[in-house]
DNA sequence: ACTCGCTTTAAACACTTGTTTGAAATGAGT
DNA sequence: ACTCATTTCAAACAAGTGTTTAAAGCGAGT
């Protein structure tokens, strides 16, 4: 994934792989001394740099976020001019993207999903950090959408109707590549998939809007 | 969890003790000692009963399945005087209190959540005798649903996009349970869930229908 | 009472793991 | 050229792992 780089400081070549070895086979299968030989590093150095094999995972997790959240830029959704049905799209194409996403980043999502599926102490930071912001974004755009006077349950339980028709596509990927890989197969696919999650979700929305606003439809 | 039977053959009692650990710690972090200790048998058991830990993660998977279908029957959906509105809603409610279920069985859950996420070689079975029958019940109900004229691809997609809303109830509890746990405090609350996946799924699905069928509203 | 197959047991084995150690290498400042 | 703090290294350590072993216990059939 990540080529051996003489001239990077061995500190950070180790967040790096540590990240990556982390995302792949998680905390307690992942082992020092591959982390070390992958970064070209002497085993001593995650205890001489980091402490403890624990410690490193807490910095290798914070450091995924600042790459995921650099990579990511989430301010484009603040602009009044586009429509709430247009943003909700944007919002689940992009989502499906990322959670699909295999390259460098994708495993920085993986580490994040591993958290989620069985927390550490380090969850509550990714909480506040990584995942509430994406959420209230969300649920932001849901609130447009609906009306100011739709109440906050039915908002987010509408939030996680969306939000859970993109998820599989990250923690099921082992049943969806080996039952359904049509559905991902490429780049098209993808988009196809993202539009029927859009248009699914748009036409249920209907029922709960709070808006007189009927100018807004396919 | 499962206290202990001296009547109850060490061979079952290992079983039962092994599906447990593995569920909630997983395979790696669950050590062969901690199994034996509770189940109240000697290390070297495992091996005498089952040749090796990884066998005994097979056998003990396996025997979960077979737990998990004898409590939940799936036979009661193919009766044809039901209107498919109500066999979705049905099979909602159904999912989401399987998912939901915190008792003995719902451990046995967990065990086949984690070969989803973490799949080893026992996934393929699995596949077969435990996700599969339900992909198809549900794709069968929307198939009905939506008319025999709408794409496989449209109903594949749907089905996850219904199969989607149910999951993170199971995969992202750590989030739910922080941040919305209102959505599943009660019975109750978990019924008005379902019901909101439910009416939400329904509302989205008319515009796949190519059914004439127009007496089917909310 | 004795045998014989099955089961249980404590101890040991072989291996991997995270971590420590103390010496060697390195390199900037003088 | 020398110093000294920082970094790297091979080797060893201590603890935990799955597995094996060989002896002891047990229980029905004769």
């Amino acid at each position: 994934m990540s080529e051996f780089n003489p001239h990077e400081a061995t500190f950070d070549r180790l967040l790096q792989v540590a990240a990556e070895v982390f995302a792949e086979v998680g905390f307690r299968d992942a082992t020092v001394r591959e982390i070390c030989t992958r970064a070209n590093v002497n085993v001593a150095s995650v205890n001489y740099y980091f402490r403890s094999k624990d410690a490193l995972y807490v910095q290798a997790l914070s450091f995924a976020f600042q790459e995921v959240n650099r990579h990511y830029p989430k301010d484009h959704f603040l602009d009044q001019t586009i429509a709430p049905e247009q943003k909700l799209a944007r919002f689940i194409d992009d989502l499906l993207m990322k959670l699909l996403d295999d390259s460098q980043l994708g495993c920085f999502n993986k580490l994040i999903l591993r958290e989620i599926y069985e927390p550490t102490k380090a969850l509550d930071e990714i909480l506040l950090t990584c995942i509430m912001p994406q959420l209230t974004q969300l649920e932001d755009i849901l609130q447009q959408l609906l009306g100011e006077k739709t109440d906050k349950l039915t908002v987010q339980r509408s939030m996680w109707s969306i939000l859970g028709q993109c998820l599989p596509f990250l923690h099921s990927r082992s049943i969806i590549d080996r039952l359904y890989p049509e559905l991902i197969a490429n780049p098209l696919a993808i988009q196809a998939t993202a539009q029927h999650i859009t248009q699914f979700s748009l036409q249920a929305l209907k029922q709960f809007k709070t808006l007189p606003s009927g100018d807004t439809d396919a």
